[in-house]
RNA sequence: GGUCGGGUAGCUCAGCUGGAUAGAGCAACAGCCUUCUAAGCUGUGGGUCAAGGGUUCGAAUCCCUUCCUGAUCACCA
């Protein structure tokens, strides 16, 4: 149900009526009505000048006050200009009411077993570092869109998938075996995924202190890389863990156990959740055969030096390598892979990316490649790029320091918000576990709004100050207005004020608008669904004139008395269009909807 | 250089399927706590919607050109 497209449905037949002619929709420009004006809803009468071929304000005021006369939605309007200002009657407004009341989940479109299912990924953490605040925005934005898709009727996955192999992954674990001294989460008290980003930013200070020493004995820089022996070492337990070697693997499926225990907690702090985790560790070699299979086909070619490719130029793209000379996967065979693996999983209507726009070229190919290759998605693949998180000193840079741990990021914004609330009186007399959850909601509700009010695709500025001012267009100004809302209530209760089963209007219906009331009550036990048309068999001489009311206001309302009836069992034929006009005034009327419409 | 974004108040951002005098918040200033939660409310000032041209009855919004800015164009992920 939804005022505007009654109103438009009323403004058609309006002009149906008035000018003979047919409107769509998409010439009905409806607008809220300014503030300084009267009304409610706002009918800009320039695109129908050519239908009426009237002034603006003749138009205006022709539609006005037929539909004040015929429509009961329209209490009154006013003309200014070319637009037309439309007061809706108090009862629709109390009915909708009404009708919002008496649903649980309004707005909320039920979600059909065989409703298209999306597959939503978001996320995407590398297990050598701990969460930042980019992966704030990706998790936050990943996880509304998924609930947006829900409450819209759609089936949703929430997928996510894990960089968890590669040279990078060697590095960090290389590093603690040099130097980690069997130090765990346990034995020292961090977080698993902070832990491992300790190591893999040990390995860049060892391997930088050792090239600067190899280049101070006289290397060029590109020497002094080559001969490095810890990068060296590196690269050998990627063959090791490539080959399946016990011990590289075992002691890579520990340490990848304290990241997860570690994202998780992360995870759940956020409040974000994930139906089902992919692994490239475990998709990489789907993706290479995927390729291979391209190559066969004749959809890729091969090199001399052994190198796959793939042409874009006709697409207006380069060429994109896909598997190296020495046969080893790139990121977008891993992505191949996974697109692979996971249309094996699930019956995906849609694929969504949630990642960032630095990647938007890489995906613009995906697309196409995944295409190429038969899969049916890769076409309708989307990506939801979103832009950087910038601070206000620029932007974060991991070898500066100025990255902005999400973690630390979210006890800074409770601690905050304790603070504040201590300050001003609010946690008085409540327990330690209340003003912790107290402090918890305001301040992860502030850093979620701040974050998602701003759109998606652009950079952003996050000032750690400014969001945890709660000031404002803010998360908290939002959640202590709704605690205001909500005392109101419970006081009004407390002195024996409550909200009413039914919202009644002091203002009586009009006798036609009583009419119609009936008329839709008929509606229920009478329509039958044929073809495209719909057909109403109204039985009793009382609702004719309605019915003929009714139809001189919807014009392609049209009685036909079939040959062999009485006047007292005639036909309507509806068009769908009045159909589920006639569906929604039921709905406004609170009149229950039958199946079949 | 090619491709794709962005440019709106001092700052952070809405508005962009064309409609009335371009809106919020922050910051600044002036008021409002014996009565519903002052984490608030009311008011004031603040704009060449990057620039120029075009389409239109009407352009921040659509088209073209230019300028500024970001991302990307790796046998990295």
């Amino acid at each position: 149900m939804n005022i505007e497209n009654i109103l438009q449905t009323a403004i058609i037949g309006a002009i149906k009526q008035l000018y003979g002619a047919d409107v769509t929709t998409s010439q009905i420009t409806l607008q809220k009505t300014k503030k300084e004006f009267k009304g409610h809803y706002t009918l800009v009468t320039f695109p129908l000048l050519k239908i009426s071929k009237k002034n603006p304000e003749q138009t205006a005021q022709e539609i006005g006050s037929y539909l004040a006369e015929k429509s009961p939605v329209i209490a009154e309007y006013n003309v200014i200009k070319g637009f037309l200002n439309l007061t809706i009657a108090s009862e629709v407004w109390l009915n909708l009411l009404q009708n919002i009341n008496t649903q649980p989940y309004f707005g909320f479109t039920p979600v059909a077993d065989d409703a298209p299912l999306f597959m939503v990924e978001y996320s995407s953490p590398n297990t050598n570092k701990p969460l930042h605040l980019g992966h704030i925005r990706n998790n936050l934005l990943g996880h509304s869109l998924c609930k947006v898709l829900a409450a819209n009727g759609k089936r949703v996955v929430k997928t996510n998938i894990v960089n968890d192999r590669g040279i990078h992954i060697c590095k960090s674990m290389l590093a603690w075996q040099k130097w980690g001294n069997d130090e765990t989460p346990q034995s020292s008290g961090k977080k698993g995924d902070h832990l491992i980003g300790e190591y893999y930013v040990l390995f860049d200070k060892k391997y930088k202190e050792e090239l600067a020493k190899l280049q101070a004995s006289g290397l060029s820089k590109e020497q002094a890389e080559e001969q490095s022996a810890l990068m060296q070492e590196a690269r050998e337990m990627l063959r090791q863990w490539e080959a399946n070697d016990a011990q590289t693997v075992n002691l890579w499926k520990m340490m990848n156990g304290w990241v997860y225990a570690g994202f998780d907690e992360t995870y759940d702090k956020l409040g974000v959740s994930f139906d089902k985790i992919y692994y490239e560790s475990q998709t990489y070699l789907a993706g290479k055969d995927e390729v291979l299979r391209g190559v066969d086909e004749g959809i890729f070619v091969r090199r001399e030096d052994g190198s796959v490719w793939a042409d874009l130029t006709q697409e207006g793209l380069d060429e994109k390598i896909l598997l190296r000379s020495d046969g080893t996967s790139v990121y977008m065979t891993q992505d191949i892979g996974t697109a692979k693996l996971r249309f094996d999983d699930y019956p995906i209507h849609t694929m969504i990316y949630v990642v960032g726009n630095e990647q938007n070229y890489h995906f613009q190919v995906l697309s196409i490649l995944l295409d190429k290759l038969g899969f049916e998605f890769g076409k309708g693949l989307v990506h939801f790029s979103y832009g950087m998180v910038e601070l206000p000193e620029g932007k974060m840079k991991s070898r500066e320091g100025t990255v902005v741990d999400a973690d630390d990021l979210m006890a800074e914004m409770i601690d905050t918000a304790r603070e504040t609330s201590q300050e001003l009186g609010k946690l008085d007399g409540i327990s330690a576990e209340e003003a912790d959850e107290i402090a918890t909601m305001i301040g992860l509700g502030a850093l979620k709004y701040f974050i998602l009010k701003v759109d998606p695709k652009k950079n952003m500025t996050f000032n750690p100050k400014e969001s945890i001012d709660f000031n404002g267009n803010t998360g908290p100004f939002i959640q202590y207005t709704h605690a205001r809302i909500k005392s109101v209530l419970r006081k009004a209760e407390e002195q024996g004020i409550s909200v009413p089963e039914t919202l009644e209007s002091d203002i009586a219906l009009s006798e036609k608008e009583e009419s119609l009331v009936q008329l839709l009550a008929e509606f229920p036990d009478i329509v039958k669904q044929a073809g495209d048309e719909y057909n109403v068999s109204l039985i009793g001489n009382y609702i004719y004139d309605l019915a003929k009311e009714f139809n001189q206001f919807y014009h392609d309302f049209s009685i036909l008395k079939e040959e062999n009836t009485s006047l007292r069992d005639f036909r309507l034929v509806l068009s769908k269009n009045v159909a589920s006009t006639i569906q929604k005034g039921m709905k406004l009327f609170g009149i229950e909807v039958p199946e079949r419409m």
